[in-house]
DNA sequence: ATCTATTAATAACA
DNA sequence: TTGTTATTAATAGAT
């Protein structure tokens, strides 16, 4: 795609292989992240240059984790719904964030795989007590999420008080109206107050 | 590159999503193969649709092989015990089991979405309910597993315990002989019993 | 799928 | 390796 077009064989010449290794890969990882995010894609990529020099990509998750996935995808076929994007924008300090998740996903991984192999003593006792944590913070924030969510309905509910109240109210000041035109007497048709649905459970 | 630049952050529109990712996915393959010919370099590429739909790529070789020198090549990976996943027999209804092991897969992978994404408002509340009470389970069985191991640890301080005991009377009834032939008279070397650490803090 | 106006990638050169 | 520039290649939007 330049100054001459390309034949679809190695390129003899070193120095323009070598050159052309760099590009062409620099090329290909930037086109690798650019599908993953477009088109919310896990990718894996792993570039093993001439002379054995390694050059990865894996967006989201590690390249364990996403070769874990790839493996147990393909001989049974069993494909596993990849639905939400990692938000995170994970540009702080790559190399040192990298590492951590890399050892969160790999303490929850052998978690997962204690889990399912039926705790058949795989762990140390070290990996047991920091994978306890993980998950005693994990439940902590799924607890606050429920809260949050648990809080939000409340609020509905009584914005849908307020209005029902107020609904209320104004019907009732109608039938007054009608019943100050009609004459039908006081009381005759009168509604109790409230009609709305009582939910002081929900207050704290 | 083509009529209007693109944003790098996921296509909202999900048809123009789909088109884009089929277009992009044959590209990204197409630059793969041409980097590993032209450049002799040995490539894999693992694509994981949104959906879970797998495309791949290897030069040279198959995936297996990559991924095997790929995993030898890299220092950081503990590897992981591919032999242990799922020992539960209960071949009940195969086809039932599965579906409820990959319900639970989902809603732990759901959940480390969750986690990892900062908990941004993914989930449902059944699902975060199922989630914890998911947690609960895993974290008594960390802690039983946690109890087996010290449980262990225990028996064997115990088993020394006793040997060191056992040797220690030896030794005390071989210097009392000793006492007995040299006649140094009593208690001028005597030993105090016992000399093994005391460990009843793991008494229950 | 196919077409085409544009943008993006990059081969050659420095 | 990095940067520049002339070209080619990829592809977004339309059909």
């Amino acid at each position: 795609m330049a100054r001459g077009k390309v034949q679809l064989k190695r390129i003899e010449n070193s120095v323009h292989r070598q050159v052309t290794f760099c590009k062409r890969r620099a090329g290909l990882l930037k086109k690798a992240k650019e599908l993953s995010i477009l088109c919310d894609a896990e990718i894996g990529l792993i570039i093993f240059s001439a002379h054995g020099k390694i050059y990865e990509l894996s967006t989201k998750g590690s390249m364990q984790g996403l070769i874990e996935k790839y493996t147990k995808s393909t001989p049974h076929c069993a494909q596993i719904d990849q639905g939400a994007v990692d938000t995170r924008q994970t540009q702080q300090d790559p190399k040192e964030e990298i590492n951590s998740l890399k050892q969160e996903i790999e303490i929850l991984q052998k978690g997962i795989r204690y889990m399912f192999g039926g705790g058949s003593g795989l762990m140390t006792l070290d990996e047991l007590l920091a994978l306890e944590k993980q998950l005693e913070i994990w439940i902590y924030h799924i607890r606050s999420a429920k809260m949050d969510i648990m809080f939000q309905e409340i609020q509905l509910l009584k914005n849908k008080e307020g209005i029902l109240k107020a609904t209320n109210k104004h019907l009732q000041d109608k039938i007054e109206e009608n019943i100050g035109y009609t004459d039908f007497g006081p009381g005759s048709i009168s509604i109790e107050y409230p009609l709305t649905i009582d939910n002081d459970i929900f207050q704290f």
